[in-house]
DNA sequence: TCTGCCTCGGATGTATACAACAGGGAGGCG
DNA sequence: CGCCTCCCTGTTGTATACATCCGAGGCAGA
């Protein structure tokens, strides 16, 4: 069984395998928002036949990360009104999860967040664990919701709203008031008080909000 | 240029037209929920190979109406929590875009939602064209709300939804309720009141939501 | 020189071909 | 008689091959 494991790895299919390895590409800015993405150039890049890029392609539009223009498939391009829309979305969507998260988070979970949220109080953490532990924080009560569509959609709108974070990542988590809302949204959680997790999570989201796009105002 | 809308037909590519009837098949209820999909089959049936197939799969999943597990793709099953939490993402992004798009609606488009409000009003309409209908009503307002995203994830979950009312067709839009609701939206935008259609569409989608739960609780 | 057409190159959409894998059934063994 | 195992069939994932379409670039003509 465990040297299965090894096969395991070959298992994942080439598609999955370029999949992820564009998506991570498109969110963390290494691929240029708008550029043209080409089948053949992919399918060389990857050693693999244009099969299993289309397959990858497809998922990546579903993910709202690539636009297929007609025949050609583009790095979605990045906006204010984008942005705008992104967090509209997701401070719709996220203060319901956390209203139906919080009453299943136990003694393990509580652990689990303070743990990640004194990750997060290192100066030295590098933006992009940074990033990834914010995620981890906030999906602790996400994922407690019972609600498997609503789950995918808050991490495909945070996956999408993370390509404008990456553009100043080096500022990001600087910002102290996000992490004072951590430990707020964290305090009703431990007293179980889910109606102020939910309203903290939307402010906390609109000052996330406020500061990309005051970074994207400030910087061009 | 004439002549070349024969070829127009044929340029719309075989994967598009394999993904719009397998929607259609799916929001219908002609593929049963939880039955596979198998690539061969589909491809035989449509007359096509299996690459435009698997695209249609693809694009599918990413709308939520097919899932891939592994290696087979089936149907999305159907159940009572996924209606929930479908309705629940509904009242939640719906509002917002019907208080974004009132203000932006003229007097022509309260002219078109007058029209077809009357069309719902005829009680010998087909039951797919009231669905058909009700939901060119909303959106209507929705499309002005100049949200991209938000449009189509409203109507990715109206899709979705429908699923739901399809296997009742019959009895829907009876529920006289569900028609003055209509005129009080419609009201509220006549009035440019953003804020009371908001609430009227929230309420709407519950008043909804309750007419299919009930008659799903009640037929099994 | 500018314009228009024409050709060629590259890209995509699709079909076919091949290898690996999963699942099921028959047969053998305990 | 039951269970395990092996094989076989069907399916998928992927590669390769072909037809089609769009655009760039050059060449000829005015």
């Amino acid at each position: 069984m465990v040297l299965r494991q090894t096969a395991h790895v070959t298992t994942e299919s080439a598609a999955a395998r370029v999949a992820g390895s564009l998506r991570e590409r498109v969110s963390g800015g290494l691929l240029p928002p708008g550029s043209a993405l080409s089948q053949s150039g992919l399918a060389e890049e990857y050693g693999v036949s244009r099969i299993p890029v289309r397959d990858a392609l497809r998922q990546l539009a579903g993910e709202g990360l690539v636009e297929l223009r007609g025949t050609t498939a583009v790095v979605t391009p990045l906006s204010i009104d984008d942005l705008q829309e992104l967090y509209e979305l997701r401070e719709a969507v996220e203060p319901i999860a956390t209203r139906l998260g919080v009453p299943r988070v136990g003694r393990a979970g509580v652990a689990r967040m303070t743990r990640l949220l004194a990750l997060m109080d290192d100066p030295d953490i590098r933006p992009g664990d940074w990033l990834e532990t914010n995620a981890a924080f906030h999906a602790e009560v996400y994922t407690l919701a019972g609600r498997p569509r609503m789950i995918a959609l808050v991490e495909q709108l945070r996956r999408l709203t993370d390509r404008y974070v990456y553009l100043h990542l080096d500022v990001i988590g600087r910002s102290g008031h996000l992490q004072e809302e951590h430990r707020q949204i964290l305090d009703a959680v431990k007293a179980q008080d889910a109606p102020a997790a939910a309203e903290l999570t939307r402010a906390h989201l609109a000052s996330s909000h406020a500061v990309v796009l005051d970074y994207l105002l400030s910087q061009g």
